[in-house]
DNA sequence: GTCTATAGCTGGATAGAC
DNA sequence: GTCTATCCAGCTATAGAC
């Protein structure tokens, strides 16, 4: 976007670094406060600027949260699609869903924002949100994986992770009284999925690959 | 609290009465506004008051929210411990998650404001999150019902319910995406539970019980 | 207890000079 | 683009007459 502008690239690289500025005082604001108690006075007053210097920048409110979003959504599908180090699996589950946990846990209000529907009024935009589904995607391979393509056992699937993350936060934040048990989670999934005619591990035959379109 | 008072009970009934309707109307805002949209100027207009009568009700915004809290607290824990019409510990189970997550569904701030810390600055009343701890109190026994009495397996279990709850809120909201996979979870964790030492099922021993002090 | 009236503040967003 | 100054709407909460 803006992009086969050949001259003044500065410019367009000073306005986003500008903007990324603007962002990261967003959230240390919002690190502290809330994901609701992001206030634009506020945020110019730490970002060292004013308020109607925002508004050269973000047309509003929600362009904010959409920004952060953005930038949040992006940040969680480089992490996912980032090398898992195993041939297994069975392994790269395990590790995909402690790298969701950790992330979710590690920022509570970046958690609420991607993942909940906690500021009344505010969708992401279908720019920010296009980095989400393709951490959905990367899920759905990860489960392909091991077997698992059913729909019903996906959505179990995620149902589970948001579950453990969603009782850390409420029930014990700063702990680990349900990160813990993410093992015995994937453990209890795996029984079942084996169970529901799935190959559910290496043992049983691999699944048969579709080709993609 | 200011009870053996034995003359002027219809004082103390009609100040009881006045507080519920502002309660009342309390749901009706939160359920169009969302649970941060409680306004004090808009509930004193639908209650048919003036905001300051408002306050001779309350000392405070968060005051309501308490009132809120221990009142479907309070409805809650009556729901989990009413009769379930059945003898078997398994079914019993089953029908109570099912109330649980009918519950959170049908009434999303009310779920927000019971189960989750949506409200900055927000705490329920010791009195109020007594009846909390009644309903959590249920839901050892339920599954103690089952043989299983293992921390880390309660804990799994309330994470599985919220996971499910959650993620119907969250992705599918008033549908039935994520409910309809109830029984899929129960067998899932019962064939689990059995793995892990306890019986479980009434198949297996049943659970020696310990005397309440 | 209930009202009118308002204090006191904070919010998002903008006008207009530079 | 950045500022000063400000508008206007909304909020919680209270003062004081009745």
């Amino acid at each position: 976007m803006a992009s086969n502008a050949p001259a003044h690239d500065w410019r367009e690289a000073k306005r986003r670094s500008a903007r990324e500025a603007i962002v990261e005082a967003a959230w240390e604001l919002v690190a502290e406060e809330g994901l609701a108690g992001l206030s634009i006075r506020e945020l110019a007053k730490r970002a060292g600027i004013t308020t109607p210097t925002v508004y050269a920048y973000f047309d509003s409110k929600h362009a904010i949260y959409d920004a952060m979003f953005g930038q949040a959504a992006e940040e969680f599908v480089d992490l996912m699609w980032s090398p898992y180090g195993t041939d297994d699996p069975e392994q790269e589950l395990r590790i995909g869903v402690r790298r969701f946990l950790d992330y979710c846990t590690s920022n509570v209000p970046r958690y609420q924002l991607l993942f909940q529907r906690t500021i009344p009024g505010f969708e992401p935009s279908p720019e920010s949100f296009a980095h989400s589904l393709r951490s959905y995607e990367h899920l759905l391979k990860r489960l392909k994986g091991i077997g698992v393509t059913d729909q019903r056992l996906v959505d179990m699937w995620t149902a589970m992770s948001t579950g453990l993350v969603d009782q850390q936060i409420s029930n014990d934040p700063g702990g680990d009284r349900w990160s813990r048990l993410i093992d015995d989670f994937v453990d209890m999934f795996l029984a079942y999925a084996r169970t529901q005619g799935t190959s559910a591990t290496a043992k049983s035959k691999p699944t048969k690959r579709r080709a993609r379109t």
